[in-house]
DNA sequence: ACACAGCCACTTGGCAACAAGTTAGGATGA
DNA sequence: TCATCCTAACTTGTTGCCAAGTGGCTGTGT
């Protein structure tokens, strides 16, 4: 059934069509049609109806150090990627117990989702969501507009030292309006990363950051 | 949509049926039937012909310090876990470059891989794939019913310091024998950690490490 | 009153026919 | 000879119907 994936064949060639499959394999077209909707949704192929199906371009994929200290705009910066940071949005969340928490508010307190993507060379990667509260950052919503680099919002705001606190992975899917910011697919995973910022010096947590990486656009080194 | 996932049900709990679904939401039999399957694909629900469809049981998530150095099998049996490992195969493997220029090998040298199971409280977790070339353990093909820990069986062959290489993480999901051997659905995406285990006296490369993790089963700390 | 058989309404699973889009080639006409 | 149109043979997409499995309800016989 899925040994259809292992067959390599080079960008845009035309795949079987789904009767010429289900002949060669002995099953129904159903059969092949559910193979074939599964390697579509994975963002392998495309298909066009009248035509057939069709590979898609196997994208580029970013190494990138997960685990380093050096923000994203430096790491991609240095590795000489033209890196685009938009926002997205900066409103108010409800609550979720986690991020409170790790913020020290209380059920009341407002809490901002900053939410920005990150394009490189036109290509959108991954989604960067900074969780600060209306408490630390009074005038953020007027603000907004401004914000270009967190760590420049902070410092502007009189932090100057940064710790990273401990920093968790985890897999999910696209929500579907994370599969249009992302361009992608219903069942590309993503890699979700989340850790806190911290000033340093006084211990204060600064935000909680989730970054949703799309999956297949990066290789993630872990090293120590 | 797929705003049907976001609706929280306890375990065991009945989903309305797809007819129901497609008249709720407006939407063909097809379309919610298609809805359904991606969520039994990914392993959240499942499906008896004439009674429905039901959640299964979300099941617990285990920490896991990827980028610690002590062993797999040490991190569980600290945290208190009972973890069973069984030798699933290993047998001779053909050319792959990566690994071959890894371990030094020419394509007419012969690499052994020797695949395990980790098993959790009776839950297979992960599968935990050695590469080993037949230059440096010539015996393997005698000794392999006797690897238990492939620690163990290096310092038998007179190793004792141990280094690892750079570790890269990757997404992807699993072929029918991974399913079959992780107890899985097609798409429950797997988290493929490799390195190399290197010998920190000599500097020789004892192994290539391939270790596919069901990504719904850990919570992965990634902290430096 | 109780046991049992049959039926019906519901579920998911599967299939076949039809619809819609594309392309190529041949018939037709100027 | 050339241009144009039509048709036929592909492709994928959609719809609807029927099969198979389950459980409850009801009628019937003892």
């Amino acid at each position: 059934m899925e040994k259809i994936e292992s067959k390599q064949f080079s960008a845009g060639t035309k795949l079987p069509s789904e009767n010429e499959l289900a002949n060669r394999y002995g099953v129904t077209r159903m059969t092949a049609r559910a193979a074939l909707s599964k390697l579509e949704e994975r963002g392998y192929i495309y298909s066009k109806q009248g035509k057939g199906r069709f590979l898609k371009e196997e994208s580029m994929q970013i190494q990138l150090h997960l685990t380093g200290k050096v923000s994203f705009t430096e790491k991609m910066e240095q590795a000489g990627y033209d890196l685009e940071t938009r926002l997205i949005s900066c409103e108010k969340v409800g609550f979720e117990e986690k991020v409170y928490k790790l913020l020290n508010c209380e059920p009341i307190d407002h809490v901002y989702k900053v939410s920005r993507i990150r394009i490189i060379d036109g290509q959108p990667m991954a989604i960067h969501n900074s969780f600060v509260s209306e408490k630390m950052f009074p005038d953020i919503e007027k603000e907004r507009a401004d914000i270009s680099s967190m760590f420049a919002y902070y410092r502007k705001h009189g932090h100057t030292e940064f710790a990273s606190s401990k920093t968790m992975l985890g897999i999910s899917f696209p929500t579907s309006k994370e599969q249009q910011l992302l361009h992608c697919q219903s069942m590309v995973p993503l890699i979700i990363v989340e850790n806190d910022c911290i000033n340093a010096a006084t211990g204060e947590v600064l935000e909680h950051t989730r970054i949703l990486y799309r999956s297949d656009k990066f290789k993630y080194d872990i090293t120590m």
